[in-house]
DNA sequence: TTAACAAATGTAAGCGCTTTCATTATAACA
DNA sequence: TGTTATAATGAAAGCGCTTACATTTGTTAA
């Protein structure tokens, strides 16, 4: 392939010229500028990028860790930092972590070594002081689902504790009075929160919170099931049961079929995530939107800013909204109807 | 950060002993290789893999393309292709095509003009013949989903027929004899030989094959439901419908559920391609596993062998077995159980 | 001890660009 | 017309490596 030395032979010029009409920045003559062009599609010359890279001393290369690579939930979100970076020139490399400490350290370093100018995050398993850490050593990243108070500026979250707080509250305004919650590991972040917000739907309501309708599950389905079984087999039965997430609340909607359970009928499900297969599940999930894939694009739009100091037509927000999706496995409790 | 000539001059030898340490390729005095080992963990020394790629003329980068990014579908196969080539050093370039010839094509475009050694092709909207072009342009590639005979040692496949054959034998062997089958568009493939297998397993079972029985959908759940009314209208009723894969197969639950048919006692529904959400619909779908996984490994596998000269204790197979998995949308038809 | 050879190491060119600084062409004005 | 300011272009160094080739060092056998 042809280098920049054979298109500023056959236009006549010098290479450093045939680099600024690439480039763009520096100003050239329309007349040359119109020769180099001419001749650079004539010889089909395309840039080099790794050279460019080497010379210019960045990479053009947006590293990705995902905790998870196989399963759905990440997927919406690659695909929109994907188009966002390749339209202003971007390679996009991505990594999984899977869930696992060790893992997600040395896929950090990986992308490090492959010389990204920025990362982008999506972990769970790594501290935060290790964060806090890796921005002081000059590297540039973006956090997603995360909130870390020294390094909020690059963090880019939903509003957990406000998911939370709605999916209880769809449920209270059906008319549950009795509601399980089944939540995350309380580790995590984002799970104590989302139990917080269900805490104070419950407590504007004026329901007594009662530690013993929460059940901590681990994110999976299997302890959705192990959730509703626990749940399903105290003195006073749950009409709704509110999840953390929506593998567990698929979990919970296995298990109560199971136990010969009508749904919704006889009880409610709430997931969180709108993952994908939501609407496939029977009865279809209500569920809380996690805008992940909006919060992977502006986690984009913050690297280009600030890293690549382009100017998006974009104001950059921290915090998203969740919002309810509402679907077949929220009903009125059956008490309610019978009256 | 440190650079080759910080790491030589610490080791006290040149930079092309340093390089051959890093590389492992020629054959250096057990003693300074040590010495330079020491420098290199002293100075935190990491090659730059933009300056080796400019050097050696080799990127490293191989570039995958998925035709959607955005669900559930590539992402198993994304993770164990990630996973292969990172244990080789290879940078991962991620792009979508989103199921569309021009932007197909200018996603290639785009890894081409990354400078990647090698490409992984998983695509639905572009021609062979452009693919066969590419492979004289001397791109190295592997085509994943899609047979062309051509460059056939650079395909791999599942086998599409088998595929369509397993499940309509399958319910036959639970008895039932009016099958329905919903087809994706045949100008694909993959899609005519799935229909394939279908009516050699009706041919084989003495079972006429009846056109009217098949419906021309889109590989969508919308067209599950449009070709589960048809097939529904049809003056004697299917008893069981095989999809081309689990999208139209869901379409089909929720069309048939919604006309009040229970299943599967009165109506058996089976996919294709077992994707993850395959367990959670009710009832959980019977399908055709599709070793999208494997075969993107293989992929790698294929690309390392063949453009990176490495030696994979692997043999390299093209074509993948159709399995069963055998969920609660299959079981005997009605009439059969009421003998 | 020394010639002959192999192994280890060094030298230097080059990969294809960017970018600084120097130079030349052009324009503006007295 | 000559002078100066300015715009356009060119020359050349360097980004951090790899690698062909040259040189040095070590080893073996006569």
């Amino acid at each position: 392939m042809a280098n920049i030395y054979q298109v500023a032979e056959r236009a006549g010029v010098s290479l450093a010229t045939v680099s600024r009409v690439i480039n763009g920045k520096a100003k050239v003559a329309e007349r040359t500028k119109l020769r180099v062009e001419k001749a650079m599609s004539e010889l089909g010359y395309r840039p080099n990028s790794i050279a460019q890279s080497l010379a210019s001393a960045t990479s053009n290369r947006v590293g990705i860790l995902v905790s998870v690579l196989d399963g759905p939930f990440f997927s919406n979100m690659l695909a929109s930092i994907e188009t966002t970076l390749r339209d202003a020139g971007k390679h996009v490399i991505i990594t999984a972590g899977h869930s696992d400490e060790v893992k997600e350290k040395e896929a950090i370093e990986f992308l490090i070594s492959c010389r990204c100018d920025a990362l982008i995050l999506c972990i769970d398993s790594i501290s935060d002081d290790y964060l806090v850490d890796l921005s002081k050593r000059n590297v540039q990243f973006a956090v997603i689902n995360h909130q870390i108070p020294q390094i909020a500026d690059r963090c880019f979250i939903v509003d957990n504790e406000q998911g939370g707080y709605l999916a209880t509250k769809s449920a209270i305004e059906k008319g549950h009075k009795q509601i399980g919650y089944i939540s995350g590991p309380t580790y995590k972040e984002d799970a104590r929160l989302r139990l917080r917000g269900h805490q104070r739907a419950l407590q504007e309501a004026g329901i007594k919170f009662d530690p013993d309708y929460v059940y901590c599950g681990d994110y999976h389905d299997s302890s959705g099931e192990a959730g509703f079984a626990y749940l399903h087999s105290l003195e006073k039965a749950c009409t709704a049961i509110v999840c953390g997430n929506d593998d567990m609340a698929t979990g919970v909607i296995l298990g109560a079929r199971r136990a010969g359970i009508d749904m919704p009928q006889q009880l409610s499900v709430i997931g969180f995530d709108d993952l994908i297969f939501a609407r496939y599940t029977y009865p279809s999930l209500t569920s809380v939107e996690n805008p992940i894939s909006d919060m992977g694009t502006m986690a984009a739009y913050w690297i280009l800013q600030t890293v690549y100091k382009q100017r998006v037509g974009k104001v950059i927000e921290n915090m998203f909204e969740a919002k309810m999706v509402v679907r077949d496995s929220l009903s009125e409790p059956i008490y309610h109807q019978s009256i």
